[in-house]
RNA sequence: GGGCGCUUAGCUCAGUUGGUUUAGAGCACUUGGUUUACACCCAAGGGGUCAUAGGUUCGAAUCCUAUAGCGCCCACCA
């Protein structure tokens, strides 16, 4: 049967997959074997598999299925996110396109949208991650909002309540005009921008003077409640006390003085709008200030703007910088770049505004995620870094708002009576709501009586419980699941969301198990285009990911992504890296065509170059395998990759089946076939983290397999001793062959045309002769006196010396400038090293072995100099 | 403004507690190649004063200081 010289992905992928799935393998349930979980980082429900994700999930994958060779109860829980505000606002959109406004339909219905948008065009990118190969167990794919899920946020919620930990309270907080909706600090951006900073006229009652304010945003004038300057600043000292007329309102508000108020900032003054900004709000907190709010929820003017009323804010800013130079009340405008507030999620300018919100205190709970991280490693980071992000931020801890004016997502299990609404009590339901205030109250609601609060909890607040939920652990603490696969072990994510997750989820890991949620976060870089730039759909430098599949294979890019991966790392994808992963591929499937090729002869028995490249091979792999064990510790991943990538390319392919392939027409002796093929195998298994369907579909070639069996579940290759010796000397082997290569190319010697090879001293020291001979064409390598011939190349590797018989007269010049050369080269470093030796203080100082080796040095130096002198006095 | 990190071959990066003259790898590049595994290949080769300036040391890409450039995170200066 004729194997297809190119390898084709598409044929195989599907097929294994569903081999892979129909045979359970990737899943797992609690049994004695040592478990090894992950669970993912849940995606949107409604998004899209894009570069990040197929970097992140690969490392995942790789990481699972490396466990799961190991021996390991190998767990990768999968599912998806409902991130509330992302998809409330894809759901909107769609409801408009129907003709529908969110406000004009009740809470359920739109509710029920949701769920029929979700149930459309959710969990898509779930069946994508089974094309990039992911070994997920997908019996237990969860989403946040499923009913299990659900009752753990909403119990969770409650627990903290009652432990004190939630409140309700007015703040300043960010509020999303667009979304309509409050998002947390972690959900602003700030972007430097560029405006005008405003010069306005405040007349002074009862004066002729009057005050000049610099503000970036003259349309809020309506909101002004006191003018403040700062007590230090002697030009307005008189002035505090009086009262200024803030322009258009014709209203009187009070000059104060506050240290807050930078002297060389603008003029000095500054107009106070305590509803709408952050600082001004700590000063009206102060001085006991008015409020006065502009805005409407979707940031148009309300009342309070007069004439402006429910006009938007930036066009009311146009408009009101129009009306105020007429009224001459600008004095002047300049242009001024200074940072804006965005919105996360939909971009829109944050309005900071005072309202009334859910807050989880943080202070205390947090304590544990500071010392497990910090202090005692509980929890390791890869890479090191980013722990000082993350002190700073635990360290600063602010508290969490997590209430969000939305429909999709938890409700908040707050339940409101009374007369204005205004007392509530915290209960898992209506029922359980009545209950408690009958008990602690007396009071017999009706069903109509309860109110429960309107508003969803932040999406976060479901997906910091994800580790402990997915197991059922806030419902069922006590459950096997929980005790067997809690905590996971590894946790691969992006440093972008480092404090609205990973800081999370070690907070509440504690505070609801009392236990570190993993033991390792792997931080992910950015994938970014070649030029640097981050990948983004305006952009339109975004690779599609299935495409990529399509067009490489997932084994393909796989490897492209993880070839240059370093933790943390951004790593600058171009699609070249696929093709050099297809490349890969396809050096594997022909060196199986090679094998599987080979004719075997039951009566010959194994060659001395056969038995000698094996066992070299095998010391080799073991080398290898030392160091790609002790990467995987490390969370070396792409070092891995590149450890694997080179045995299989260079040592396997390139040394040893060069070195074990029949001559032509010839058959391989059994020993040697059986033997290279189970080199395979276990360089198949180095490999199949990295490239699953291609490692399974060889491993099904090499031999005949029952249908149980899998290298999916097939055992890692065990360490063994290997003899450095062994891989030294097959150096000096590789190095002799490179000469002669390379000693061919330069005289224009054919391959073909035999040559021989002698030494010129008699010595020991040299191996592997019969697979020099074989690989460079040699008919013999024997010790000789130079003077027989009559012309030779003379070279020199280790310490013996080599010569080639020439035909017809030598180059006498080149020999001579070439030997003259190295001589040059070995007197300067002989020198140098003596050097060194003769320094007292490095004889003093340097260890032992190291003043031994550059002694060796010197030796070896020395021989190495009287050998190319003797070549050079045998040419003259 | 504060903090963290980076700067090594054309490109992407290794270089683990300072110890091979002439600092590694992959890709790219150059040259040669119709031997029946693979041109998605084979073989050979070229290429770096380790950002700059000082310092510590017997010895520095590696440790310290300063400078320049780049990146990230945090921060309410109107």
């Amino acid at each position: 049967m004729q194997i297809s010289s190119k390898f084709d992905h598409t044929k195989i992928e599907k097929k294994w997959y569903s081999f892979w799935n129909k045979n359970n393998f990737f899943n797992s349930e609690p049994d004695d074997r040592e478990p090894f979980t992950i669970v993912i980082p849940p995606p949107n429900v409604t998004g899209l598999l894009h570069m990040g994700h197929m970097l992140n999930n690969t490392i995942q994958d790789i990481l699972i299925r490396k466990a799961r060779m190991m021996g390991k109860n190998a767990c990768w829980v999968p599912g998806t996110d409902h991130a509330s505000i992302a998809t409330e606002a894809k759901v909107v959109e769609n409801l408009k396109s129907l003709g529908l406004n969110k406000s004009e339909i009740s809470r359920e219905e739109f509710v029920k949208h949701a769920w029929e948008w979700t149930e459309k065009y959710g969990g898509g990118i779930l069946d994508q991650l089974k094309r990039l190969g992911c070994s997920c167990d997908w019996n237990r794919t969860k989403f946040t909002l499923d009913d299990d899920m659900y009752e753990s946020v909403i119990l969770a919620f409650i627990d903290l309540h009652q432990k004190g930990y939630i409140y309700r309270g007015y703040r300043m907080i960010n509020w999303d005009p667009e979304a309509e909706t409050t998002v947390s600090d972690e959900e602003v951006n700030y972007v430097e921008e560029e405006s005008s900073l405003y010069y306005l006229n405040y007349p002074i009652d009862g004066s002729k003077e009057k005050l000049i304010i610099a503000t970036t945003r003259p349309e809020t004038i309506f909101g002004d409640t006191a003018v403040c300057v700062n007590p230090k600043d002697k030009r307005y000292s008189k002035f505090v006390g009086k009262e200024a007329i803030v322009p258009i309102c014709d209203r009187k508000i009070p000059i104060i003085s506050d240290p807050y108020v930078d002297i060389e900032f603008g003029t000095g003054c500054l107009k106070v709008t305590p509803a709408h900004d952050l600082n001004d709000y700590n000063l009206r907190n102060k001085h006991k200030l008015e409020i006065i709010d502009i805005f409407d929820s979707k940031g148009r003017f309300n009342e309070n703007g007069l004439h402006y009323k429910n006009k938007d804010r930036f066009e009311v800013r146009k408009e009101i910088v129009k009306e105020l130079k007429e009224k001459k009340i600008l004095n002047k405008s300049e242009v001024y770049k200074h940072n804006v507030g965005r919105s996360d999620r939909t971009n829109a300018i944050i309005e900071p505004k005072i309202s009334r919100q859910w807050f989880l205190k943080m202070d205390q709970i947090s304590k544990p995620a500071i010392t497990n991280v910090l202090k005692n490693e509980n929890i390791k980071f890869f890479p090191k870094k980013f722990k000082s992000t993350y002190r700073y931020w635990l360290e600063n801890i602010k508290d969490w708002n997590i209430s969000r004016q939305l429909s999709w997502g938890h409700q908040i299990p707050a339940f409101y009576y009374g007369e204005n609404k205004e007392e509530y009590v915290v209960a898992q339901n209506k029922n359980e709501a009545k209950k408690i205030i009958e008990k602690q109250k007396g009071l017999k609601l009706k069903d109509d009586e309860l109110i429960q609060d309107e508003d969803v909890l932040d999406t976060w607040f479901s997906s910091w419980l994800w580790p402990i939920s997915v197991f059922d652990g806030i419902r069922n603490p006590e459950n096997q699941e929980i005790k067997y696969y809690y905590p996971t072990q590894d946790l691969v994510t992006g440093p972008d969301i480092i404090f609205f997750w990973v800081a999370r989820m070690i907070i509440s890991g504690y505070e609801f198990r009392d236990e570190k949620p993993f033991s390792n976060v792997y931080f992910t870089g950015i994938v970014r285009d070649k030029l640097g730039r981050k990948m983004s759909k305006q952009l339109g430098n975004s690779p599609d990911a299935i495409e990529l599949i399509d067009k490489y294979g997932a084994d393909s890019v796989r490897v492209g992504l993880m070839l240059s991966s370093a933790a943390g790392n951004d790593l600058l994808f171009d699609e070249s890296l696929c093709q050099q992963g297809k490349n890969f591929t396809n050096k594997l499937w022909n060196a199986l065509r090679l094998v599987n090729g080979w004719e075997v002869d039951d009566g010959k028995e194994i060659s001395e170059v056969n038995s000698l490249a094996l066992e070299w091979y095998e010391n080799k792999f073991n080398q290898v395998l030392d160091l790609i064990n002790k990467n995987y510790k490390n969370y070396r991943i792409s070092d891995v990759l590149m450890s694997s990538y080179r045995l299989v390319w260079d040592d396997y392919c390139s040394w040893l089946l060069e070195s074990v392939k029949p001559e032509f027409g010839e058959k391989i002796d059994n020993q040697t076939k059986s033997k290279i093929k189970s080199l395979f195998e276990d360089n198949l298994k180095l490999l199949h983290p990295f490239m699953p369907f291609l490692t399974e579909e060889i491993w099904y070639q090499l031999a005949s397999r029952t249908s149980s069996e899998s290298i999916t579940i097939s055992k890692w290759p065990d360490s063994n001793k290997f003899k450095n010796d062994i891989i030294i000397n097959f150096e000096i082997a590789k190095d002799i062959i490179s000469y002669i290569r390379n000693f061919r190319k330069e005289k224009n010697i054919p391959f073909k045309k035999e040559l021989s090879l002698y030494f010129a001293s008699k010595t020991s020291d040299l191996h592997y002769i019969s697979i020099i001979k074989k690989l460079v064409f040699l008919n013999k390598i024997e010790y000789s006196e130079k003077d027989k011939f009559k012309s030779v190349n003379s070279f020199i590797i280790g310490s013996i010396e080599f010569f080639i018989p020439l035909e017809g007269d030598i180059d006498l010049k080149s020999e001579l400038d070439r030997l003259n050369k190295e001589l040059d080269y070995n007197l300067k470093f002989l020198k140098s090293v003596e050097n060194k030796l003769k320094n007292k203080s490095f004889i003093d100082n340097a260890p032992k072995d190291i003043v031994e080796k550059e002694k060796k040095k010197v030796s070896d130096a020395k021989s190495k100099i009287e050998v190319i002198k003797k070549a050079l006095s045998d040419l003259s």
